[in-house]
DNA sequence: AGTTGAACCGAAAGCGTTTTCGGTTGACAC
DNA sequence: GTGTCAACCGAAAACGCTTTCGGTTCAACT
């Protein structure tokens, strides 16, 4: 019944000593490859599984890495941690890794957790998300000597490892996609410029204008929380201009849904009067009336890469300045981006039944 | 530099033995209060934090769980897994233990994780999630004899640990609700009935429909995938029976939103001809028109409460059959469960504006 | 004065691996 | 035959902690 495990059960069995046994599991070259055919033949038998903790203590290593839960803020955050954590704890387990999640409950606990990592080292390497522009963690990380890469990008982060979505590319495009569309007067709705990315889309907008021979009107860069009242209440300023824009680019979908609303309260027909898209590719976009032109980032495989990066610099196989990936966004087309409206202004049913023939919202 | 870790430079410095530095630390009662604190100071000055690995190895037990990741099999999952995973890791590392994720890619990978873990007991206790009617996975993880609780209840579930939302008793409520507010043809929307809560919420319809005295009519029991397409094609279905009904109760928020699109594709407006109310209490849904009343279940807390039972269990303070808790949904009222509507038939346009006038959607 | 028994602490045996360092073979060349 | 070099394998020392089992000490009872 109680059957005693371990490396030693299988080198009795073969008449072999225990290091022979684990390096024949552990594929040393040392052993004869008859040696270690008849060692696996007999661990595949007997269903032997190495103790995680001896080995770990013995190597020295700890073949986990942390995912550091960005602190609930919002709404926001759910969206992602299912993919991006699924796609990290796959290719980590194929590596025989494991994904530990970490939820500090504040800054100062953050950093209570990262020293404690530090000093205890049961986790090789970390992965932390949401970015700021001026993040410490990138600084505390590098002081405290513990491998990390982060999904997004830092003023900080020159020289460590991150994987980002080129924020800057994506809305470069957005832009250029309502300059196509013949939009002059492009605004923008962007996040708090503490996050890194909020900037990065600003700056994008930016570019995205003058690459398509059009300047930056006052008071278009608009700028708000990462919500649906925020960006309701930023696009009624846009609104109250003296010469409104035709477009918007919105750094969120959640944001842009606020806008529309604002857009409706306005007495016009997002996606009519004014076109918008939005950034994230939420599924429920496509349900809106009309459903939300957006931009979307590829999340599974975000997650499997950072993974990778991250288990290739605790191996020491790269530098942390050598894992610097950008993955691309991409356009989704659906009903909020549209040429400028040119017609005299109508009543709303005319314009409803023109939109709804083109993009099937709510309404019928 | 290489400063020597460990109990031992604690030891040596107090001239103490190790053992009595781990009791020390490990707050036995057969060391003096005194030795304890300056034991303590020590440690503390020195930073010192135990090795994970060693601790473990030497006292058996491995102070970390799992959590299954839902097979991702549609958007549905995302939504509750960041508060859930946020709810557990915070009182697990507030007892020192750690939280592990693990994302099975198919079942067979399932039962292998199970198996291995089962074997090396590197994860001693698991939560799974999204329990099915007839789910295998609690008579495999009863037979490895690995402790579990589950998020959701199952066939199997009756002398495992789980911790469930009273589904049955929120559709109760749900369809009382509606009854209430004097619909007398209330139909539902359920899901696969391969899924547990889909079971439930659909009992619990019917025993709302007889708690209010109301029948059930034959084909108002419709069933469809948990996805917005299902929801609009199982409420076309309603819709085109003789008589359709006055209220829909949805499995879930997304169907709901298929379903308010199926009402509106008919000429009708959701919450005025036809209530509805959905479930999972959706942030999302507050931004519809109309804003989609639902029932909200708490997340945090039970990620929490899912972690508290698992340890307990582990550490053989309780049995599995002992930790049984249902949790208790909450309606959040919004736009779309209206008394039935009364008037006749009148052209969209005033309905809309009647309706605008009490809950504010989309449209002005 | 002898006995008892808390109250404290140390020695040492693990826990189940990995890994270094030799040691034993046999083949092959000289 | 002696030497040499691979090719294989075993002994034993870590790895850093926990925990059992005694062993002192000293106050408090007989």
């Amino acid at each position: 019944m109680e059957e005693p495990k371990g490396l030693k059960v299988i080198a009795e069995r073969l008449n072999l000593s225990e290091s022979t046994v684990s390096r024949a599991l552990n594929d040393y070259r040392d052993i004869s490859a008859r040696t270690k055919a008849r060692v696996r033949d007999v661990a595949e038998e007997l269903g032997y599984e190495p103790n995680t903790h001896a080995r770990r203590l013995a190597s020295g290593k700890s073949d986990t890495i942390g995912y550091v839960l960005p602190k609930q803020d919002g709404q926001l955050t759910e969206t992602f941690l299912g993919e991006l954590m699924a796609g990290m704890a796959k290719t980590l387990a194929g590596c025989g890794w494991d994904l530990m999640v970490l939820a500090p409950q504040s800054p100062e606990d953050e950093l209570a957790i990262f020293k404690k990592i530090a000093r205890a080292r049961h986790v090789s390497g970390l992965i932390i998300s949401r970015t700021y522009i001026d993040d410490p963690r990138f600084r505390i990380l590098q002081d405290l000597k513990i491998p990390f890469v982060s999904h997004g990008r830092s003023n900080e982060s020159a020289n460590s490892a991150w994987l980002d979505v080129d924020n800057e590319l994506a809305f470069v495009e957005m832009t250029s996609y309502l300059a196509s569309l013949g939009h002059r007067r492009i605004a923008h709705i962007g996040g708090a410029p503490v996050y890194n990315f909020a900037r990065q889309r600003a700056d994008g907008w930016k570019r995205g204008l003058k690459d398509s021979g059009l300047k930056e009107v006052a008071g278009y860069a608009e700028s708000t929380e990462l919500s649906f009242e925020g960006g309701n209440a930023a696009m009624k300023r846009l609104l109250a201009l003296d010469e409104p824009p035709t477009a918007v680019c919105c750094v969120s979908d959640v944001v842009a849904i606020g806008a529309m609303r604002a857009i409706r309260d306005a007495g016009y027909l997002p996606g009519r009067e004014i076109s918008l898209v939005g950034y994230d590719g939420l599924e429920i976009g496509s349900l809106l009336d009309p459903p939300l032109t957006t931009m979307s980032q590829p999340l599974q495989s975000a997650g499997s890469r950072l993974a990778e990066m991250l288990i290739t610099i605790v191996e020491g196989k790269s530098m942390p300045a050598d894992n610097q990936e950008l993955f691309r966004a991409s356009l989704v087309r659906r009903g909020t981006a549209n040429p400028p409206f040119e017609g005299v202004p109508e009543g709303r049913e005319k314009h409803r039944q023109s939109i709804n023939s083109n993009v099937g919202g709510f309404e019928s």
